[in-house]
DNA sequence: ATGCCTGCGGTTCGCAGA
C-alpha cells in the first residue's frame, strides 16, 4: 500500500550556511471521510509514510469517539476538533504541539472546520529546534450555488483570509493544509467543463482562493510541477476512480519561510484503490 | 438525463458530500 504515484522534487539548492533538517519533515493532509471507518487505512498509512504532522478532515465524530489511543500508540500527539455526524478536523504530530485555535477566529461557526497548532520541531544534537504553525482546514462544499450554502462557503473563506493575513505578519514557517473544496484551474480536473456551474470551480470560488494565496502563500504542489491530471479526490459514484475522473481539491499552502524549505510534494494516490477507501487521498510535502 | 456511492442517525430513508 501507499504506493507513491506522484512525487515531485523541487529543483532548488541549499544556500551556504543554511540550516536544514537531514531528511526533512513531512506535513500531510488527509480527508478520511469518517475516522472510525478509516482507522485501519489511516494507521497503515501513518506507519508507511511516517508523516511528522498530519491534518485530518471529516472525522464525522465527537472528540470522545475519536480513536485516540490507537493513534497515540503509533507515536502521535492528537488534537481533535470534532462534532457529531459531520465535519470535524484534527492535527496529529510526532512532536510536541500547542493548540492555538479550535474554530476560525472571528467566525461564529457551529461546524468544526478549523484547527491550528504550533509544533516544536527537534533541532540537531538535541538543540532547541524551530517551530512551525500548522492550520488544518475543511472548507464548506458550497453547493448548490448560488444559495445559503454558497454564501457560507464564501464567508468562511473571507474569515480564513483575514486570519491568514494576520498569521503572515508573524513571519513564521506556516502551512495551511486541508480540503479546500476548490479546483484551482481547469488542469486540476479530468472533465473541467463538468464543473463550471459547481461551487468547487465557480469563478467566484477561484477568485476567493486567489485572494488567500495572493497574500503571499505558495501552493506546494504547483511549486513543484505544472502537470495536469494530479488529483486528490475521486467520487465514489459512476466509476470515477476507474475512469480517473478526479479533481485536485486538497492543498498545502506555504508561507514564504515554509516555501523556502520545500523539498518535494507527494500524493499517495494508491490509497484510493484499497478496499473501502476514503474518496480523498493524502497529499504531503517535505520541508528541509 | 439524474442517479450512480458512502457514512451517519436511528431505524431504514433522508441528508450530506463533491
Amino acid at each position: 500500500m501507499c504506493g507513491l504515484i506522484h512525487a515531485f522534487p523541487r529543483n532548488t539548492g541549499t544556500l551556504p550556511g543554511e540550516k536544514r533538517y537531514a531528511h526533512g519533515m513531512i506535513i500531510a493532509s488527509f480527508n478520511v471521510n469518517s475516522v472510525r471507518q478509516r482507522l485501519e487505512h489511516l494507521s497503515r498509512w501513518l506507519v508507511a509514510r511516517s508523516p511528522d504532522i498530519v491534518c485530518l478532515q471529516e472525522l464525522k465524530c465527537l472528540d470522545e469517539a475519536f480513536p485516540r489511543a490507537e493513534i497515540e500508540a503509533l507515536g502521535y500527539n492528537v488534537a481533535t476538533h470534532g462534532q457529531k455526524t459531520f465535519n470535524g478536523v484534527a492535527i496529529l504530530s510526532k512532536h510536541p504541539m500547542e493548540i492555538e485555535q479550535c474554530g476560525l477566529p472571528g467566525f461564529e461557526d457551529e461546524q468544526a472546520r478549523y484547527i491550528e497548532a504550533v509544533v516544536s520541531l527537534p533541532g540537531k544534537d538535541n538543540q532547541q529546534g524551530e517551530a512551525i504553525r500548522v492550520c488544518g482546514v475543511y472548507f464548506p462544499n458550497g453547493n448548490p450555488a448560488p444559495g445559503p450554502k454558497y454564501d457560507y462557503k464564501m464567508a468562511f473563506m473571507a474569515a480564513l483570509t483575514e486570519h491568514a493575513k494576520e498569521l503572515l505578519t508573524y513571519e513564521e514557517k506556516l502551512v495551511i493544509a486541508g480540503d479546500y473544496n476548490i479546483i484551482p484551474e481547469a488542469r486540476d480536473a479530468k472533465f473541467p467543463e463538468a464543473w463550471t456551474q459547481d461551487a468547487l470551480a465557480l469563478p467566484e470560488s477561484r477568485a476567493a482562493l486567489g485572494r488567500l494565496v495572493n497574500l503571499g502563500f505558495t501552493d506546494a504542489l504547483r511549486a513543484t510541477t505544472d502537470s495536469a491530471g494530479l488529483y486528490t479526490f475521486w467520487d465514489y459514484q459512476a466509476g470515477a476512480w476507474q475512469r480517473n475522473n478526479g479533481i485536485r481539491i486538497d492543498h498545502l499552502l506555504l508561507s514564504p519561510r515554509a516555501a523556502d524549505r520545500l523539498i518535494e510534494v507527494g500524493i499517495d494516490k494508491d490509497m484510493r484503490a484499497e478496499e473501502k477507501p476514503s474518496d480523498h487521498v493524502p497529499i504531503w510535502c517535505r520541508l528541509g
